[in-house]
DNA sequence: ATAACATTTCAAAAAAATTTGAAATAGTGA
DNA sequence: TCACTATTTCAAATTTTTTTGAAATGTTAT
C-alpha cells in the first residue's frame, strides 16, 4: 500500500494515529467536494462583490452590473454561479429580478466578518 | 451617479440605509481581494484533500503525493499554492521537506469543520 | 398583438489555471 | 569529490473559466 521511504519520526506519529491507510481512509472524500464546489464560487472578485453587496440590501441586475462595473450577460454569469450554489436566490417584481441572500449565503458573509483577512494576517504571523 | 431606473420598494429601502453611494461606497474592497486569494488557493481538490491531511498529520511530499494521486511536480505545484498564500508552512529534515499547517491553515480546516456541507445543505432549504 | 424593458442564453474568443516531462537544486553519505 | 535521493522549477501543452456581443426570453404597457 504504501510505496515510498518516509522519516522514521514521522512513521512513528502516524503508527499512534493508526497507520498511513488508516489516515488515508480519513479524507473527507465527499466533504471535499462540496467544499470545493462552494470554494470555486467564492473564488472570484466580482463574485463577492455581489455577495458582500447583497448582504447589505436586496438589489436587482442593474444595480449588481453597476456595482461590479460588468456588463448585462458578465453579470448574469456571476449570477448564475452563485445562484447554482445556493447562496443566492431570486424573486420576480414587475420587469425586475431581485436578487438577495439565501440562509446559506448569509451565513457565509457571516463567517468572512468573523475571520477578516486582518484577523486572519495576525494569527498567520504567530 | 446612478444610472439607472430600480422598483420602488428597493429605492426606499436603500434610502433608509444612506442611498446608493453610501451602500457602494460600504463594500470593502481591500477584504474582498484578501479573501479572494485564499478561495482561489481552496477551490481545488488536490488542494483541499492536502489540507484535510495535513490537519491530521504532518507529511512529506512524497506522502502527499501518494495521498492525492499526483505527480512530484504536480503536487509540488498545488503544495506552493497552499505556501504561498500561508496555509501552509515546510520544515527539512535531511532530504525531507515536512510539510505542516500553519496556524492559519488550522483555523481554516476548524472552519470546515464547524460548518460542513451537510450542515450547510440542511441550512439551504430553511 | 406590438413595443419596450430587464435579464438570460449562446457560441466563439480570450484569459487564466493546471498538467506534463525534462532539467535544476539542495542535502546526504560514500 | 561523486552519486543518490527528495523536491522544485521551467516552459510548453492542455484544460477550465471568463468575457464578449448578438440573439432569445419573459414581463408589462399600449
Amino acid at each position: 500500500m504504501k510505496k515510498f521511504e518516509i522519516p522514521d519520526e514521522i512513521e512513528k506519529e502516524m503508527q499512534k494515529k493508526g497507520g498511513w491507510n488508516s489516515i488515508k481512509r480519513s479524507l473527507p472524500l465527499k466533504e471535499i467536494k462540496e467544499v470545493e464546489k462552494v470554494m470555486k464560487v467564492l473564488s472570484c472578485k466580482i463574485r463577492l462583490k455581489i455577495l458582500y453587496a447583497l448582504a447589505e440590501q436586496r438589489m436587482c441586475v442593474c444595480m449588481l452590473a453597476d456595482l461590479t462595473k460588468c456588463s448585462y450577460p458578465k453579470c448574469s454569469y456571476h449570477i448564475s454561479k452563485l445562484k447554482e450554489v445556493g447562496l443566492i436566490k431570486a424573486t420576480r417584481k414587475g420587469n425586475y429580478l431581485i436578487y438577495s441572500l439565501t440562509p446559506f449565503g448569509k451565513s457565509i458573509v457571516r463567517h468572512f466578518n468573523k475571520y477578516k483577512p486582518k484577523k486572519l494576517d495576525a494569527e498567520k504571523t504567530l
